[in-house]
Formats: C-alpha cells, sequence, structure tokens
DNA sequence: CGTCGCATCAACCGATCGACTGATGCCCAC
DNA sequence: GTGGGCATCAGTCGATCGGTTGATGCGACG
C-alpha cells in the first residue's frame, strides 16, 4: 500500500516532536510540521497529506476554524484531532466542524498510531472518554443546550463580579433584560442561581 | 563532562516520546520513563538520576507530591516541571514543594534543552510566563493568600449553586459562619461576590 | 505569655437576586 | 407564512445575599 502522509500541527515543540518520532517510527512520511493554525492550513492545501495531526488550542488560528476551512476548501485531508482538553465544547465544536478523528494525548502510543491508520481510511475514531462524553450528550438534551452569543456576553460579566445593573449598563441594556438573559442561562445549564452558573461554564469550557 | 542522566515522568504517552526524543537528540542520556508519580518515585530512587523531567498532573500520585517526597528523602535529583498549565496553584505549590526548575510545554526546544542542563546544574529555571506569574504574586501580597481548607470547602458548595443556609447545614455549623467565610474568601480573592469568587477560583485552579 | 490565623457565632440592614407572567420585533428556516 | 430562536422590555414579590461590627475559643509560633 501507498505510505500515508501526514502534517503534524501542535503549538507545542515537544508534543509535535513527539507526535512526529512515533509516527516516523511506525513508518508513516510526516511531510510537515506546523506551529500554528494559518500554518498547518497552507501546509494541508500545498501538501495534500492524508491525515492532519491538529492540535485544538492553538494561538491565532485554532484548530475548529481550521478543520472549517478546510471543510470549505473541500480537502480530501481527514482530521485527526488530537488534545489534552474533553470538554464539552471543545469536543463538539471539533466534531461539528467535521474532524474525523478526536483523540486526547493520554492516549497510549498504539492508538494513536491506529487512529493515523483508521483516519487515512476515513474512519472515525474517538477516544473513549470522548466517545462517553458525546452519548451522554445525546443521552441528555436538556443541558445540551448551547449559549446564544448574548448569553455569553452576559455570563461572562457575571464571572465578573458584575451586578445585574452594571450589565444592563454596560450592554446597553434594561435590567429586566439581563435578568431574562440569566434566567435562560440557568435553565440551559441547568442551575438555579449565577454562582453555580458560573462554575458550570467553567466546567464545559465555555468560561476560562 | 560526565553524560546527564533523566528520568521524564508524563501520563501523556505521545509527549513523554517526544520528551525523550529531544533529549536523546541532544545527547542527554535518558535511563528511565514513568507514566505515573509512584513509577517516578521508584525510578529516581533506584537510579538517582540527575535530572527528573516531571509533569504535575498525573494520575495517582500527583507531581507535587513527588516533588515533596523526593525532598523527604533528600533527593540531589533536580526537579524540572513540565507542565501545560500555569495556573497560580500549580507554579505555587511546586515552587514550595521545591522544584529546581518550571517550564512550560509550549516552550521551544533548545529552552527544554537548555532548562534540563541548567537544572542538573542546580540552577533554577522559569519560563517566562510562570516567572510574571510568580512576581505579580510577590507584588500584590494581597490576592496571593490561599483559601483555608474550610473556606474551600465553603466554595466548594458555592460553586455548586448551595444557598448558604444549605451550605450551613451541610457542613453542620450557622448561617453567619457561612457568611464570615464567605466574607475572607471575597476578601482573599479580590471580589465582591459569590459568582466572581467561583470564576476566580476556577482561574486561580482551586476549583474544577 | 502575647500574638496571629482559623473557625465559630450573633444581629442588623439595604441591595440584589431569581421566579413569574406576559409582550414585542426580528430574522431565518421549513 | 408560520413557527421558532433570539433579543428586547415591564412589573411585582419574597427570599437571599453581602457588608458590617463585634466577640469567643483554639492551636501554633516565637
Amino acid at each position: 500500500m501507498t505510505q500515508i502522509r501526514i502534517v503534524v500541527a501542535d503549538d507545542h515543540p515537544v508534543v509535535r516532536d513527539g507526535v512526529v518520532g512515533v509516527l516516523r517510527a511506525q513508518g508513516f512520511e510526516v511531510v510537515g510540521q506546523a506551529g500554528d493554525g494559518a500554518q498547518a492550513l497552507a501546509l494541508v492545501e500545498e501538501l495534500e497529506p492524508d491525515v492532519l495531526v491538529l492540535d485544538l488550542r492553538m494561538p491565532g488560528t485554532g484548530g475548529v476554524e481550521v478543520i472549517e476551512r478546510l471543510r470549505a476548501l473541500e480537502s480530501r485531508t481527514g482530521v485527526l484531532v488530537l488534545t489534552t482538553f474533553d470538554t464539552d465544547s471543545d469536543v463538539v465544536a471539533a466534531i461539528e466542524a467535521g474532524a474525523t478523528g478526536y483523540l486526547l494525548k493520554d492516549a497510549p502510543t498504539p492508538d494513536l498510531v491506529e487512529a493515523v491508520r483508521a483516519t487515512a481510511a476515513g474512519e472515525t475514531v474517538l477516544s473513549p472518554a470522548v466517545a462517553t462524553r458525546l452519548a451522554s450528550r445525546l443521552r441528555s438534551p436538556g443541558p445540551t443546550a448551547q449559549l446564544s452569543p448574548r448569553e455569553r456576553e452576559v455570563l461572562t460579566l457575571v464571572a465578573r463580579g458584575t451586578t445585574n445593573r452594571a450589565i444592563a449598563a454596560s450592554l446597553f441594556v434594561s435590567e429586566a433584560t439581563v435578568k431574562t438573559h440569566l434566567g435562560h442561562i440557568f435553565d440551559k445549564l441547568g442551575v438555579t442561581d449565577r454562582a453555580a452558573a458560573v462554575a458550570r461554564a467553567y466546567d464545559r469550557g465555555i468560561l476560562g
């Protein structure tokens, strides 16, 4: 079979070297490395590799944006997300954007190798932890809801200790509006007060 | 000069391989690898390397505990913390426990190499981001204060949306006591309400 | 032995919050 | 063109919160 060609994108040099080393040792052909999203995009467009191993958290152009743009370009490169975090927002955003696979960095090396192979073949691979998270997301449609931009804006201010009145002033709306937003936020997050809402938001990666 | 002997401890196989690869390529002698704190301790005791490259966040025995035990054993091995996170609590705990150096994983490879060399020589090396954090900590003694165990307990319940009265019942104290604790928490975190306190606690790694 | 941090409690008060009900305008998708 | 999500607003009400001041007992540290 033809050798699988790979581009690795991660802003951590150490991690990048590690992934590259592991993949090369397994006989894959690593044709390019990127330290941020923009480089990754350019490399993939130029080299058209079979697989892009991608970290989500990168300075500048983030991983999710990279995936979206690749999909927009109808790239045939499979995207294997390899990241440290498994917060709801990250996972869901990546999968929705069109990631082919999602692996956590604490995955054993053989799993990584197998995931790359599967990604090249167009198969979807998910870390057990990620799969569990997605499954639980499907099970409970209630707390699944995403916050609207305005709601996130309100919640961000709440997390800073801003009072409803001050939030209203800050956003140029009435206090009643702020309260309504907060009520919706509480519903969506399944909590009953602002302190808990902030905590849930952090847990889910909405804030932080 | 004699070759520098190193043990690498990280629960992420990919990262571990990366660090090991980089260090070996630079001519260091990696004499052992560990995937958790207990293994790391055992290896350091047995092999007495010059440097232990240590991830803080590991399952079971965490990095900070490893450092503390090594210091208790009067080990002469230098500890270079190499981790993804730079939250206040992590950094401070590691330094206080006796870490020789503290580097973030997004450090360039040459910096890592140099840091290992410095650590072996007993010098303290800090990531710029970490150094900044420490400096700002010294500058502002106010928000430096750590929360007492009881205060953390209260704050944890607050983050769950628990009401003061319910917290009081849960901890078998009066509501007045809870309020007093909360007042101290607000002072220490430099905030004025519970929502902001929760947010700050997450930012500092106290919660989460 | 004095001091300091921690944990505990009291009582008061004004400000704020969150629940509830009900309503309007907008824009997009089906 | 009808429904649905989003953003906007109103008004009321009881519950709660947060700030304040003051006080006690305890252990640690010097």
